[in-house]
DNA sequence: GTGAAGGGCCAC
DNA sequence: AAACGTGGCCCTTCAC
């Protein structure tokens, strides 16, 4: 097929007031509006907002904010935010995210009405990894026109910008509404407009969050990166003597050194102590081996102090900006094909869970945290899907899920369940959404795979509408070969049906996709139930990680904002889970900490 | 030097 | 026997 010719473009370039009044009459109609913007920086607490386009996709406007010294309060720009901010007015942009963020922190004001076609292109991917979504990619596939992106990193700071500059950033907004047209009905035909409804709707409470940014107490961290170093210092030398015996050569200066670091070098010296290492040296294989063999204990716990020490070490105090004093991370909203959010520089969803971490993050002086999480979400919309009457009693109660739970198992009462019996209880609750088998159940919990296969059997047979609701589903994956959530968000299953592990592999991946994603959903819904009930209150959104929402606010606000939060997350639970009783809990504290 | 791949491990 | 799902980060190893 020969690529379709860039459209010729038509635009207006607007640098003057009365400009400004002319092209936003024009345009207060329109219910579809090309929306993108230039910046100087990546960053929008160091850049400026240079350029912003709006294409009806016959003409082009591209306006000028140069000239303005003060874009938030400037009449001139009135016009403009209230077209930005009419949600019927429909902006289309591609990783809007971007744009919202430089909007709300240059000119103050939000954007409502989005339609984004990188989210909408992920959406349609449906997990499908060779997919790209840069916009020429999208446009490409989606219209057949060849985009040339070479313009993105020129300089949009100069007074003066060329022609070539100008006919660039009118271009990128002008194709949006004709690929919005393309990107809708693909939504519509694949059942995913309410999938994209939900993630439209989070754009702006995402691009929030990263502008809120969370405090991180700089001297706590520093303290807690300085024991974490000491405490890896002390155990590698203590393991780098052990390991001398095992090593062939020794050096000049005594002891040789190894790399601990070195899986290959460890793993040598560790057998020439005799020890049997197995090909791996993952923590699970070495586990069973640390009772015997003291090395192998001190491994594992260098593995441990080393990890501490380097993910959460004093590199972080590079991420607090200056500007602002605190860590502004990257939330990817669609970060896995399941709907999940994930976050990277840094990620503040894997700061360990022990309290000398967590607590570094904390509300700045005369402020709260209001701490909110979703209480065993994902077992609650497995109670939902499954409609087992067992698995909802045990949530009913109100009561400890996994006590309820080993009570109908073990068929005894509640209070008489003993600590082993919950704690297999528990481990099985959290396998079955992963799709666990017998072996790693049994390696678990140190059951033989006949015991275990036995208590999966019991466990089975206490929520027989679970057990038939997960290998049809299952089944169901397999056939139509794709997975949906409660919104309908999909994920599209290529594997080969020719091989039984590869066609057990997808049926996990598909049923847990169902659970995991439903939970994105629900998450997703109540962030933007929350952002519209925390408007004009001192409350900011600071962090979310998967079933769990932080916001920092005043002190004499928290006890109203933890309210709200509670309200939020529980409505938007609601609009899914329909049988099972939902949990929310929220507290208030200085700190990032557990309880 | 740089980047990809693989191993390992943190979170939910 | 690792067949328990999703991510990101750090390190080593190895290819270019």
């Amino acid at each position: 097929m020969t690529p379709e010719r860039s459209p010729s473009i038509n635009f207006q370039y607007i640098n003057d007031p009365e400009g400004f009044r002319r092209a936003c009459g024009e345009i207060l109609r329109e219910p579809y509006l090309g929306f993108d913007t230039e910046t100087t920086e990546i960053d929008p607490y160091h850049g400026n907002l240079r350029l912003i386009q709006l294409s009806t996709g016959r003409t082009t406007y591209v306006f000028d904010l140069l000239k303005f010294t003060d874009l938030k309060s400037d009449p001139v720009l009135e016009p403009l935010k209230e077209i930005l901010g009419n949600e019927k007015i429909v902006k289309i942009a591609h990783n809007a995210k971007f744009d919202l963020k430089w909007v709300k922190h240059h000119l103050g004001c939000e954007v409502r009405g989005i339609f984004d076609t990188f989210l909408a292109s992920l959406l349609i991917a449906a997990g499908d990894s060779d997919r790209r979504h840069s916009l020429a990619d999208v446009a490409h596939f989606f219209t057949g026109v060849e985009l040339d992106k070479s313009e993105q990193v020129s300089d949009w700071s100069a007074a003066e910008l060329t022609p070539s500059q100008l006919e660039y950033a009118a271009r990128d907004a002008q194709i949006m509404p004709a690929l919005r047209e393309q990107m809708a009905e693909r939504l519509k035909n694949d059942r995913l407009e309410e999938a994209a409804e939900i993630e439209f709707q989070c754009l702006m409470p995402i691009a929030q969050l990263e502008l809120n940014g969370i405090f991180l107490d700089r001297e706590r961290w520093i303290e807690q990166a300085e024991r974490a170093r000491r405490e890896e210092e002390a155990i590698a030398e203590q393991l780098q003597e052990m390991l001398s015996a095992g090593v062939a050569q020794t050096s000049l200066f005594g002891r040789a050194e190894i790399n601990l670091d070195s899986q290959q070098q460890v793993a040598d010296a560790l057998r020439n102590l005799g020890i049997p290492v197995p090909e791996s040296t993952r923590a699970w294989e070495l586990q069973p081996l640390a009772d015997s063999y003291p090395e192998i204990a001190k491994l594992l716990q260098y593995r441990a102090a080393r990890k501490s020490h380097t993910s959460f070490g004093e590199n972080w105090l590079e991420f607090i900006e200056p500007a602002t004093g605190r860590i502004h991370a990257d939330f990817r909203q669609i970060g896995a094909p399941t709907g999940r959010i994930s976050c990277s520089n840094p990620n503040l969803q894997q700061i360990p869970a022990e309290d000398a971490y967590r607590k570094c993050f904390r509300a700045p002086e005369g402020r709260r945290l209001v701490i909110a999480d979703y209480s065993q979400i994902e077992l609650r919309i497995l109670a939902e899907f499954s409609e087992d009457e067992n698995f909802i009693k045990a949530f009913e109660s109100g009561a400890d899920f996994h006590r309820m739970a080993a009570a109908q198992v073990f068929n005894v009462a509640p209070e008489s369940v003993t600590q082993d019996q919950r704690t297999f209880a528990k481990r099985l609750n959290f396998g079955i959404v992963y799709g666990v088998g017998a072996s790693r159940f049994g390696s678990m919990t140190g059951l033989s795979r006949s015991e275990a296969e036995n208590m999966m059997r019991q466990y089975f047979a206490t929520f027989r509408r679970l057990d038939a609701y997960l290998r049809e589903s299952g089944q169901r994956v397999i056939n139509e070969r794709m997975a949906r959530t409660a919104s309908g968000r999909l994920l599209r299953l290529r594997f080969d049906e020719s091989n039984r592990e590869a066609v057990a592999a997808a049926r996990r991946y598909g049923v847990n996709m169902m659970i995991q994603g439903t939970s994105a959903d629900i998450l997703k819904r109540a962030l933007r139930f929350l952002y519209d009930n925390l408007a004009d209150s001192s409350a900011k959104i600071v962090n979310t990680v998967h079933d769990e929402i932080i916001v920092e606010c005043d002190t004499a606000d928290a006890e109203e904002v933890a309210k709200k939060v509670e309200n939020a997350m529980r409505d938007a639970g609601a609009l899914y889970l329909m049988k099972t009783p939902l949990l929310v809990e929220a507290r208030i504290s200085k700190e990032w900490s557990k309880e």
